[in-house]
RNA sequence: GACCCCAUCGUCUAGCCUGGUCUAGGACAAGAGCUUUUCAAGCUCUCGACACGGGUUCAAAUCCCGUUGGGGUCACCA
């Protein structure tokens, strides 16, 4: 039975590095009918925090991965003291007393060759003489992570170690202490890292880190996930689009890249929008609903969902991410758009207080208020004054909306409403005429 | 600095293991055009890469060595 562990530390969110090392351990405990087991690695008890746990439990949940087993290192300790003693014993470890006479506990390195067969890179060769000497249990009574993670590992009988690149340093080390601990070894897979596009690792700086962020900014979990997917593995068939669930089919782990991959936020966008053509209005709308009240463009407790809906799907297949939403249909809850000042002065500079009153009074004629009757009135009108449907259209779209960009124009006519169309139209009339 | 990893278009990659079908394929981005209603949507086209040097071979993006470049690790942090 395979069995795979993501181990996050709580001191941080969960970030793009470790959602995608999550993902991994994923997709393999899901292609082998293993179990992914979750383990939170909170020895440090200074810079772990129960808030960082329940974000990066939030997150995984978000990204659909669900654990089989869950467990806390600082519940654990014992079970380190154990294995020190153990080791201490056998003499393969020493005490070291510092001057405020506390005691550590360190682990005597033994010089020699040390071979691995990585999962994803073959084989390689590493000379333990030139590691020094290793603390197990630090001065305060709390493990350090390189031990804590072999006898974890161990002692919950993980198959398969799948982590980014950076532990490869660490993995010579904790195969010396597999074996002084008598434990049978794991297989080990190592992940290329993420970079920033400045080429060094993935930081705030460099863009947002943090899983939850990038739900926060509006991208959809199976959007980023399959983005992630791809910056080290691929279908093999030139597909950019696959599921989580197409992937548990596919996967071996002997496809993953070596290379490390830059994490691009426009491509993150393109596959964001394919997923939001795609998606369900309805979770849209879900999604959506709380982020419209804090902008109080609706009331929970008072709205019209259908409309929402209708709203939704005259936008999802535009959306870069779903939160653009709020700024691009913005003018569908306000009652007056936002006139961005570049769409004003591109064309609402000239006087068209005769064009926008004939069109306000062709809409009151309408035999009934339908978008092909909006447009058809529309052409008529515009045919009759002898000019180009387009003269006419940007204005009326920069009044009504605000924008240079947006729906097709009828359509948004028919969902803004006869009234509230007039409305912002004759705002532009020269009041002149009576 | 030492050790380790990596090296195909600007970016993500296919191809590499099992050399020839590769004048290197796809996607994102960019540029151009179309869509006589915009574009951030759609369609079409264009630009654009095997890091370098040696081998091996009839033949190398593919195998070997070196160089260069990039990255990672060297904590009583994880």
């Amino acid at each position: 039975m395979v069995r795979v562990r993501f181990a996050p530390s709580p001191t941080g969110n969960l970030h793009i590095g470790g959602g995608r090392t999550a993902l991994f351990n994923w997709l393999f405990s899901q292609s082998q009918k293993g179990k992914f087991i979750l383990r939170i690695e909170d020895t440090d008890r200074e810079r772990s925090r129960k808030e960082f746990v329940e974000e990066i439990l939030y997150s995984l949940k978000w990204l659909g991965f669900n654990w089989d087993e869950l467990y806390y290192q600082s519940e654990r300790f014992e079970r380190y003291r154990l294995h020190a003693d153990k080791l201490l014993k056998a003499g393969l470890a020493y005490i070291e007393r510092s001057e405020a006479g506390k005691e550590a506990i360190i682990y005597k390195v033994p010089g020699r060759k040390i071979r691995v067969n990585d999962l994803i890179r073959g084989q390689i060769e590493f000379d333990s003489s030139l590691i020094k000497d290793q603390v197990l249990i630090k001065s305060d009574g709390t493990p350090t992570y390189n031990f804590a993670c072999v006898v974890d590992d161990a002692e919950m009988n993980i198959t398969h170690i799948i982590r980014g690149d950076d532990h490869i340093s660490n993995t010579p080390k904790q195969i010396l202490l597999y074996e002084a601990l008598g434990f049978g070894l794991p297989q080990f897979a190592h992940l290329p890292l993420i970079m920033g596009v400045d080429g060094g690792r993935l930081s705030k700086r460099t863009g947002a880190t943090a899983i939850s962020d990038y739900h926060k900014m509006g991208y959809l979990p199976e959007a980023l996930l399959n983005y992630l997917l791809l910056l080290s593995w691929a279908p093999g068939d030139n597909r950019e689009l696959v599921s989580v669930e197409e992937a548990v089919k596919l996967f071996d782990i002997k496809n993953v890249n070596k290379t490390s991959a830059t994490f691009d936020l426009k491509k993150l966008d393109w596959i964001n929008n394919q997923y939001l053509k795609g998606a369900d209005p309805e979770k849209l709308a879900d999604e959506l609903i709380p982020l419209l009240e804090a902008k109080q463009y609706i009331n929970r407790d008072n709205f019209d969902r259908g409309y929402l809906l209708v709203l939704v799907k005259l936008f999802q297949a535009r959306l870069p991410r779903l939160n653009d939403f709020l700024d691009w249909a913005d003018f569908f809850f306000l009652d007056e758009p936002v006139i961005e000042p570049a769409a004003k002065e591109k064309y609402l500079t000239g006087d068209l207080s005769k064009e926008f009153r004939l069109f306000v009074q062709r809409l009151d004629n309408l035999d009934s208020f339908e978008i092909v009757n909006i447009e058809g009135s529309f052409r008529e009108l515009v045919a009759e004054l002898g000019i180009e449907a387009k003269k006419l259209i940007h204005p009326i779209r920069v009044a009504l909306t605000g924008k240079t960009i947006g729906p097709g124009l009828f359509e948004v006519i028919y969902y803004l409403g006869k009234e509230r169309s007039q409305k912002r139209l004759l705002k532009w009339v020269k009041s002149t005429v009576a």
